[in-house]
RNA sequence: GGUCUCGUGGCCGAGUGGCUAGGCAGUGGUCUGCAAAACCAUCUACAUCGGUUCGAAUCCGAUCGAGACCUCCA
């Protein structure tokens, strides 16, 4: 087996991936903020991970994967005059903060069990480790690198860059900060406007609200993510990903609360996703460019021409590289289509093959291990893809006879297919069409019952008995009444 | 304005200093009662202008264009 390589944020570079401890993976991913339902874009990043997540539990690694759920602590504006934007959400619909958290993590789970997401290992909420956030807080008061203002606690930025590179991830330098960060009202309580809350006192008004030493408030947004992988992963796990809009400022944060707190840096290595985009801009929820993957099941946007299997939406992500960026169209999703029905249906194909002769007019070994490079290099699907289509094509020959394949190699390539196709990346053969085939078999009877009319209007009964007769050996019974003729499935 | 990334054929999208990506669409053929599918063959490329090199779409520089981040954001 060929080494797995990834390309780490940190270094600009792929590099060979050596988990710490043998045999064993610590991943972090960052999830959703529960105040919107998700959108396309979001479900891009998680199938990403999800991929690579099925992928290292493929090569045989004990994978803990922690994907959290942040349902507390955004701040909406700027820090200062900040308010959670789920409490907002909750003020706007007159409903508890917790029922707008719990209504759209059960639309989150549901959506991704729709395209076919393994569950993380652990998928921590905000809210649920307030504690373990407050104990970092103090951590890093104590090391000298927060000061309280007003019932608020910041991270002192430059002060941690006296010693640390803030900037390391995303490329800054503290210079640039200082001279680009737009000066908004009310930043009186910072030391420097690139400092940043780990705590932030609580308005009358605001309604997600927890005790602190300093006071009644709620935790900064980039706590929870240190606070979780640490309790989780360690003070050093292999693989944190997300979004390629979350390196700066939220997982250069990371970093810096990491380093004060527990010493070291946090991340081997770092994994960004690019962007999803509509209409050539970032799909985003506040700018109202997104499409809903409920969506493409109800076919009901104007980004779209027809309804599209979940199956259909996943391969046509997955088709492109996780670090480019992809950009949605109608169009470009109905060529997928087509690419993925072909995929799927050589698959059919497969299953009904036997093998044609002792000799294969194709090498197996070489295209399994061509399979495996792609996903060896930083988890090219695109080019796995491709090699998914070599093997459609010599499955077509092979069916019409102008190829052969022999025992042991038609064995290999089930077993292959079976793998990068639905472990790895977890394509479904659309079951849940399910509803669709049923409604597709109730229209071809209906067909044939209308034959079968008019096969006896026109007293062809050898034609009308033949069709009754088939039908129930099926399992289908024909019953005429003068209302008509009904079916009935056993 | 600052930082960074990208610019591939009709569309979507990989990759590489010299050798076919792949899918969709197009064209010709095989097959077929017709159609579809499948198979075979085939046409459209590497933003522009310079430079390095025996050779660059791939490296370097400039220009133009697009996007991301700098503020919550996958």
């Amino acid at each position: 087996m060929k080494d797995l390589y990834i390309y780490n944020s940190l270094s600009s570079k792929k590099e060979k991936f050596i988990p710490i401890e043998k045999d064993h993976v610590g991943m972090y991913v960052c999830g959703p903020t529960v105040y919107s339902n998700v959108h396309l874009g979001n479900v891009r990043t998680f199938m990403s991970f999800d991929m690579v997540y099925r992928y290292l539990l493929h090569l045989g690694y004990k994978v803990r994967y922690v994907r959290n759920i942040t349902d507390a602590g955004h701040l909406e504006n700027d820090a200062d005059e900040g308010e959670d934007r789920i409490a907002k959400k909750a003020h706007i619909e007159k409903i508890e903060p917790m029922e707008v958290v719990q209504r759209y993590t059960v639309d989150f789970h549901n959506t991704l069990n729709r395209f076919n997401f393994l569950p993380p290992s652990i998928e921590p909420t905000a809210t649920g480790h307030i504690i373990e956030q407050i104990e970092i807080i103090k951590k890093i008061i104590e090391n000298g690198y927060a000061y309280e203002f007003k019932g608020s606690v910041y991270f002192d930025v430059l002060k941690y860059n006296q010693k640390n590179n803030y900037g390391i991830l995303s490329g800054r330098k503290i210079e640039d900060l200082i001279h680009n960060t737009r000066l908004l009202d009310g930043q009186s309580d910072k030391k420097n406007p690139q400092d940043f809350a780990l705590w932030k006192r609580a308005e009358p008004q605001h309604i997600m609200r927890w005790p602190s030493p300093w006071g009644i408030g709620f935790p900064g947004w980039h706590l929870e993510c240190t606070a979780m992988s640490t309790k989780y992963l360690g003070k050093k796990f292999d693989i944190h990903g997300g979004g390629m809009d979350l390196k700066f400022p939220h997982h250069e944060c990371e970093i810096a609360q990491a380093e004060i707190c527990n010493d070291s840096s946090p991340v081997n290595t770092w994994m960004h996703t690019n962007m999803l985009t509509l209409n050539g801009q970032k799909m985003a929820k506040s700018t109202g460019n997104f499409i809903l993957p409920n969506d493409f099941f109800t076919g009901n946007s104007k980004h779209l021409s027809k309804t599209f299997s979940a199956g259909c939406v996943r391969f046509f992500i997955l088709q492109a590289h996780y670090r480019s960026v992809l950009d949605f169209s109608n169009e470009a999703l109905l060529a997928s289509e087509k690419g993925y029905n072909k995929l799927m249906e050589s698959i059919r194909i497969l299953d009904t093959l036997s093998p044609s002769s002792n000799t294969s007019d194709f090498n197996v070994e070489s295209w399994k291990e061509n399979c495996y490079n792609a996903m060896n290099d930083d988890f090219n699907s695109p080019i796995l893809i491709a090699e998914l289509f070599s093997i459609v094509k010599f499955i077509n020959q092979v069916k019409d006879g102008s190829s052969t394949v022999n025992k042991k190699d038609l064995k290999i390539i089930i077993n292959t297919v079976n793998i990068f196709v639905f472990e790895i990346l977890g394509l479904q053969n659309d079951n849940e069409d399910a509803n669709k085939y049923k409604e597709k078999l109730e229209e071809t009877l209906e067909l044939l019952i209308k034959m079968r009319s008019e096969a006896r209007a026109n007293k062809d009964f050898e034609l009308s008995d033949k069709i009754r007769i088939e039908l129930d050996k099926i399992g289908i019974q024909l019953k005429d009444s003068n209302l008509g003729t009904t079916f009935k499935i056993d």
